[in-house]
DNA sequence: AGCAACAGTGTTAACGCTCACATCGCACGC
DNA sequence: GCGTGCGATGTGAGCGTTAACACTGTTGCT
């Protein structure tokens, strides 16, 4: 057993192992041709004996490449934001790179300079960025950090591609199935004002009951959560005390969709009897809720893997200067049991 | 205004600007004393001119450390390592550390080991595992990797610290208030079996039921999703149907616990007029259930800051052998609408 | 006055790797 | 039989930083 001291081994150590030089170790481990297979044998061998593994820091010193990719993420308390990191995570693996990731819970400059701060001084490659909010995409645009840099649910024009759901689309489908049911209007639970994501849902909603001639009642707007689409839940009830015809809701996502069906069935109710509830996101809870939640599915997972996709495309071409092409995944309707025809 | 023709500026640039040799930026980038106040400016002001930042690969090369810390993490759709993972990288930030994740799919020996081999190939400095698995605790154990190393929710003796919530607590408070609540005994849907926390969720309902001299029904296992919950659900209504007396449910996590709601109303069980529920981890939806769901609250947030600290404990002191000492975050009850005497 | 101490700065040598190039031997062609 | 080319290997330089030490001038003490 040969020893290197106490110290862990480096290249010239499995070099005079193997009776080489380190060169020829640098051959071996990077897979070169043009080394004769008996010396790889040789070198394998004293790599295994020594239990060298190369020093990746050195390595990135001369080749100037790190393998690391930043992701830049908000609260990842959320679904969507946790979904997609994940599939990002997993393309970023298979891919050889390395992923370090930022969660910024100020969506502010201040905020977010800090954040793509911290991913410069680690000299990532490239970052992927989940900027849902209309601020923190803004705050990308202005401030330096890192590039190439690719935005998850963005908004669009920004000088980064973006990658994300067709919300709207996601939007009218649901409105479209309410209608289709036989609904005169739908109500809209919207999402934060300050997400792209919740204004897409809107202009979707909007758009599809304008198109069918119908009347447009007053959005309400939460924060995401189970208790805001409670409060708002609420809020409907009272409308249709108050004379008005709330016989669909279409809620921005599942999680006030959870608090509008408590606070139906609070209010006497019934669900899909008197009021149909459509949500977004499908999260896994959604079939299980009584009534089963007829839902807009966003594939966070394949976002993920997209957005990726798109980053490593820029980083294979670093000397294009043109923005590439938006990514967009379909959203699926998810028909279940909260959704059916008005009361007669 | 300067120029390093295209290529990034590097130390001996800013040198070369501020009129001072490179050994002088480097003391004045990493706040040495004994550098005169005028000279401290003039290399400021070089810094900023030139836009230089530090190669963080180089000092890395030199100082043997690279300031990256690793998080190995399960599934992270699941809500608990979702979150804890979010407090593990707040806590690194705050400690001038970047975290390097890596989600395992696969807990098995080769999944483990693959991961492993990431951070190891990256040098991280320590690491934080969520790992909730029996399996991936042992192959943890039994595998060589990056070190120190600290378990999140691993169970104990493995040869790492272990940071986590007392399961055990938690599961006998939820017991304890449904038998104050006047119930004979209270039935168990598990988590999945080879996870550590479905197991000691599990001993602990025993142990309390025993202490109290109750009988202890057969507990059904599922895998944490609100399907299995559903499907457990059906079964736990099945019994009921059968004559045996069922009040009371302590289940092991919410998600599932929406299953069971919608299996017992669908069974035309009130609850918690006819079967009292109680779930566990709090997720942002329990209250707003129908009925709110009464639960046991983990802090997974504390948890993974607590995890950090044991690591960065760890680190400060290198050449201790000994094993640092576990943390254990208590879980609280909380009491919401799921949960009364049973009825007459 | 003379010498030690110290603040302020520069010089040089690593860190562990890859790249470019040099070297060497051998098969091949005419 | 000797240049040509190529496969297989070694040598040296350099990536950008920090650490160690050397140097200079000033201060303070005897």
């Amino acid at each position: 057993m040969s020893t290197t001291g106490g110290r862990s081994p480096v290249m010239s150590d499995v070099a005079k192992v193997a009776g080489v030089s380190h060169q020829t170790v640098s051959r071996v481990v990077n897979g070169h041709p043009n080394v004769r297979e008996e010396t790889v044998v040789r070198v394998r061998r004293a790599i295994a004996e020594l239990g060298y593994h190369p020093n990746s820091t050195a390595r990135a010193l001369v080749t100037r490449r790190t393998n690391v990719l930043g992701a830049l993420t908000v609260d990842t308390t959320l679904f969507g934001p946790a979904q997609t990191l994940s599939g990002i995570e997993r393309a970023a693996r298979e891919a050889g790179y390395f992923l370090s990731i930022v969660s910024v819970d100020d969506p502010s400059p201040d905020g977010v300079a800090e954040a793509l701060d911290h991913l410069v001084q680690q000299t990532v490659e490239g970052c992927v960025a989940i900027a849902p909010q209309r601020e923190l995409v803004h705050a990308l645009a202005d401030l330096p950090g890192p590039r190439p840099l690719v935005a998850v649910e963005g908004g669009e024009g920004a000088g980064f591609p973006v990658v994300g759901v067709d919300q709207e689309q996601g939007a009218r489908d649901a409105v479209r199935h309410l209608l289709g049911l036989g609904h005169r209007t739908v109500h809209h639970v919207a999402g934060r004002t300050d997400w792209l994501e919740a204004e897409a849902r809107v202009h979707g909603w909007r758009e599809e009951l304008l198109g069918s001639g119908r009347e447009v009642p007053t959005p309400l707007a939460g924060d995401w959560s189970p208790r805001s689409g409670h409060e708002l839940g609420r809020r409907l009830a009272e409308r249709q005390a108050m004379g008005e015809e709330v016989t669909a809701v279409f809620v921005a996502n599942d999680q006030m969709a959870v608090g509008v069906l408590k606070a139906l069935h609070e209010a006497g109710l019934g669900v899909p009897g008197d009021v149909s509830v459509v949500g977004f996101d499908d999260i896994p809870e959604a079939a299980y809720l009584t009534p089963g939640l007829t839902t807009v599915v966003q594939d966070f997972t394949r976002v993920g893997a997209a957005a990726l996709e798109v980053l490593l495309g820029a980083l294979e071409t670093p000397d294009r200067t043109d923005v590439p092409a938006d990514r967009t995944v379909p959203a699926v309707l998810r028909v279940r049991d909260s959704s059916a025809p008005p009361p007669a």
